[in-house]
DNA sequence: TCACTGACTTGATGGCAACCTC
DNA sequence: GAGGTTGCCATCAAGTCAGTGA
């Protein structure tokens, strides 16, 4: 294989990161980067998915030819440059790229026309491409608006990441030969993403806990680290994705586990602890305080200062709660006892007696017919109510309910207002009900659910993730999914199986005289229960633990270290693909062209879908009319995918992937597969013969990590917290982009823009009067009458010139505000933090720069990423 | 090899409560 | 304290990918 070379890069050295018993010191680095210049954007509307989609993206933020770069500017990024960092990064040369069918923007007026936007963020680039034929365009003062996700990048940022395009556009006017790039080639002609070489000290802790059996659980609900002792584990002892059956060494050996024959699992009874009622956030500032003042003599290890109270509480606890991993036991085991009482069901419909109208009249339904005629009324608001096929299908549905004579034959002549009116001042009820009313709410169904909410794996008390089961409902299928609109009935637990240890009680069916549909005993799964979806009946429902179980971090943890120990293997497996782009062997061909789409642009695979699903594609799926090429070297991607997100994007690409493309779609239709000899299937296990265990997916990962870690090493200066928390949001709006995670705009952003932009003018006319009070202060002068007529204090010109500073700072920071808003209201921050970024560069970051790790990551995140807490500062991906 | 199943992860969204501002 | 805003969190849809058996 042409893997072989690399194949046997050593498996990185892991270094033990563990030192729980150390304090939490942070230690201020001395690294210097620029601060990004901000970009407002406005979007314009996706014509199909009816989202906020951009004209372009550059996913990776990669340059395009599309971006006029010229001849004389392009050029090869110095070995000493970062990876991200082009060298030409001048303001003037990071702003905006032009492109030929970009849209000029009302605020775009300080961008420049001549440098690669696009490309800010570049995986891997092979070198010899093509230079694109740029002509100058007006338009290219597009704001960044009009650029889609990855495209778009702050000024900051952009400054500095244009080496992808200086690789893909600076090389010389006509085309080249390809040349796959050298191992020993300099930083430049390393692929940007491979440039990464830190070596890294796995940050690998395990868990180890002792509890008492004796103590009432005591366990916090956001499941933070809170009961295990970490050992420091040796050298290479950190678990790989290849490693997963090492013995486990579970809670319960180190302590009296909680015996299977003891009842259900206890609902949880609030106990007070020493800690417990004090915020997380000012629990960490203690230990920060505390921590602190020995930060001179130690070294910073820890960021979540939860380990001295963890261990307070691991002796009250009868159940340990896991917060470090566990090494999973066994081939395939995932638990050895599970305990746990089952799901909750949603309450029976109660007929409110309200009638619809038919054709004008009124009309009696059965309290079945009700229920759905009530479903349908209450989305009289949203956007299905424009979508035939949701109306069709839900006529379809509720005709079967209604039965072939009734009286209801035709939706257009159904008036659901009445139902929906209903709706919405039981709504308006519920809202102005009293603080102690909705406590009294919140607190009878908690009591009515406590004791859905925990599992006891391997006696650890762990939360329970989605315990209540699905409420009926119609399906909200996104974008034109075919089957919207139909009833997705009410599951009963004779739909529900059920999986729970051997020996274990089973739950209790809560709803008299019915029984589950099956008990079993699987510990090969995490799964404590699952129904067939009544929408796609071939696919299940599951139950699975929380995302702060140990089950789940185990399983972060490892998809973490497989993108890393991709680290090691991306230079060759690029140089293989690279040389594959010209093979004779169509599938060859097929797969590298892939992979480079993967790597570069963080595609997902793309599985084959059903005609009865969405029609989105992935990279294998992509059809003919989904990639045009556009010579000399440019694709333009235009498609669906996941969740009928839009990606559009102009790349510049190697010439043998642009001829390889061309070739593709040769004698194709538009709606052909561009990849016909390719899968999922064949791709990954392409991939597997690179990489023990890598599949497409683990590119997303690793170009997401790699690029947070980049952009934070790249970004990060001294300055105030504020100024670092900006920091890092930056360089996640750089992955959000990456991956293109999109969210829709806010229904208030553009009254939220125009009352900041009110509150501005306000401040410019105080100033202007400042100023004039000012002047005439100085010259022993009254200060005139306000605007409203009255007479002003007279003040000191000292004190005059400090309200005038003081509003120049309130002006800047709205207009920061405003700058801010406008550049992340079109990008989902979250996504890319829950499933994307390594948390282990967040907090070894934190711990570097003395940053508070909760300024970063929530109460779920923290609790989701316990495993990552102790890693050392001198962590890198 | 392929279709299919099963088990999981990834992802956008809406509701709501906490927080902020006036 | 009212009203607006923000961010958390649950929800559930929609992906990925491994395994299996014909």
């Amino acid at each position: 294989m042409a893997v072989e070379a690399f194949s046997k890069t050593k498996l990185m050295a892991e270094v033990d990161d563990d030192d729980d018993d150390m304090p939490l010191v942070f230690k201020r680095s001395s690294t210097t980067s620029k601060q990004n210049q901000s970009n407002s954007s406005s979007q314009k509307q996706d014509g199909r998915s009816g989202r906020q989609v951009s004209d372009l993206r550059s996913p990776n933020g990669q340059n395009s030819s599309v971006q006029k770069v010229k001849a004389g500017t392009s050029s090869k990024a110095s070995p000493a440059v970062s990876p991200f960092t082009s060298p030409k990064a001048s303001p003037s040369s990071s702003r905006t790229s032009p492109a030929p069918n970009s849209r000029p923007s009302a605020s775009a007026g300080n961008q420049a026309k001549n440098v690669n936007q696009q490309s800010k963020i570049v995986p891997y680039e092979p070198k010899q491409a093509v230079e694109p034929k740029s002509e100058p365009n007006d338009e290219a003062e597009d704001s960044e608006d009009d650029k889609p996700l990855s495209a778009r990048l702050s000024s900051g940022l952009s400054k500095s990441i244009s080496s992808h395009a200086n690789k893909v556009l600076g090389t010389s006017a006509s085309v080249q030969k390809s040349r796959p790039p050298k191992k020993e080639d300099s930083d430049d002609e390393i692929p940007l993403a491979s440039r990464f070489q830190l070596k890294s000290s796995a940050g690998a802790s395990t868990s180890k806990s002792s509890n008492s059996e004796e103590v009432k659980p005591k366990i916090r609900q956001n499941g933070l680290p809170s009961t295990t002792v970490l050992s420091k584990r040796p050298p290479g002892d950190v678990k790989s994705a290849a490693q997963a059956s090492v013995k486990k060494l579970r809670l319960s050996d180190a302590s009296t586990p909680v015996s299977i024959k003891q009842a259900s699992v206890k609902p949880e009874k609030k106990t007070v602890d020493d800690d417990d009622d004090v915020p997380i956030s000012q629990r960490i500032k203690k230990s920060v305080a505390s921590a602190s003042k020995v930060s001179s003599a130690k070294k910073a290890t820890k960021v979540v200062s939860s380990s001295m109270k963890t261990k307070k509480k691991l002796k009250k606890s009868k159940y340990s709660k896991s917060s470090k991993l566990q090494p999973s036991s066994g081939e395939g085991q995932k638990w050895t006892t599970l305990v746990h009482n089952g799901v909750i069901f949603p309450p029976s419909y109660k007929p409110h007696g309200v009638k619809m109208l038919y054709k004008g009249k009124p009309v009696n339904l059965t309290p079945e017919q009700e229920e759905v005629a009530t479903m349908y009324a209450v989305m009289l608001d949203t956007e299905y109510m424009s979508k035939p096929q949701f109306k069709e299908n839900f006529m379809n549905d509720w005709r079967k309910i209604l039965g072939k004579n009734h009286v209801i034959q035709n939706l257009d002549d159904c008036d659901f207002t009445p139902i929906y009116e209903w709706h919405q001042s039981e709504k308006e009820k519920k809202k102005q009900m009293s603080t102690e009313e909705k406590k009294a709410l919140r607190e009878e169904k908690l009591k009515q659910e406590e004791k859905y909410m925990w599992a006891i794996v391997d006696g650890v008390k762990e939360k329970v993730g989605n315990f209540r089961v699905e409420p009926p409902g119609l399906f909200r299928g996104r974008g034109e999914h075919p089957k919207m609109g139909k009833l997705k009935r009410r599951i009963r637990p004779n739909d529900i199986t059920i999986n729970i240890g051997k020996g274990a009680p089973i739950p209790e069916c809560p709803i008299p005289g019915e029984r589950w549909k099956e008990v079993r005993h699987d510990n090969t799964v995490t799964w404590l229960a699952f129904w067939n979806d009544p929408i796609n009946p071939r696919e299940f429902k599951y139950v699975f633990l929380a995302a702060s179980s140990s089950l789940k971090g185990q399983s972060d943890k490892e998809k973490y270290e497989k993108a890393r120990r991709l680290k090691d293997y991306i230079e060759g497996i690029r140089s293989a693909y690279t040389k594959d782009f010209t093979s004779k062997d169509p599938v060859k061909r097929q797969i590298a062209v892939a992979t480079y789409l993967i790597d570069k642009l963080a595609l997902r695979a793309g599985n084959e879908k059903d005609d009865d699903e969405a029609d989105t594609v992935g990279c294998c799926t992509l059809k003919v009319e989904n990639v045009e090429p556009v010579p000399p070297n440019v694709l333009k991607f235009d498609f669906l995918g996941k969740d009928s997100i839009r990606y559009q994007n102009e790349v510049a690409v190697y010439e043998p992937v642009f001829k390889a493309i061309q070739l593709f779609r040769s004698g194709k239709k538009g709606g052909d597969d561009l990849f016909d000899k390719l899968d999922t299937s064949k791709l990954n296990a392409h991939l597997k013969e690179l990489m023990p265990g890598l599949t497409a997916k683990v590119f997303r990962t690793y170009n997401a990590s790699v690029t947070l870690e980049q952009q934070l090493t790249k970004l990060t200066q001294g300055g105030e917290l504020a100024e670092k928390v900006a920091v890092y949001n930056l360089a996640n709006k750089e992955v959000a982009i990456i991956c293109n995670h999109q969210r829709s705009v806010s229904k208030s952003h553009s009254v939220q823009i125009s009352k900041l932009n009110e509150k501005i003018d306000e401040l410019k006319a105080l100033l202007e009067e400042f100023k004039v009070d000012l002047a005439r202060a100085k010259k022993g002068k009254p200060p005139l009458k306000g605007a409203d007529g009255k007479a002003k204090r007279n003040l000191a010109p000292e004190a005059l010139q400090k309200k005038i500073d003081q509003t120049n700072v309130k002006i800047e920071n709205i207009e920061k505000q405003i700058e801010t808003k406008e550049e992340l209201k079109t990008v989902a921050l979250g996504t890319s933090k829950i499933n994307y970024l390594d948390p282990r560069i967040t907090v070894a970051w934190c711990k570097r720069h003395e940053v508070p790790i909760e300024k970063m990551f929530n109460k779920s995140l923290l609790a989701k990423f316990a495993w990552a807490m102790d890693v050392e500062p001198s962590f890198t991906f």
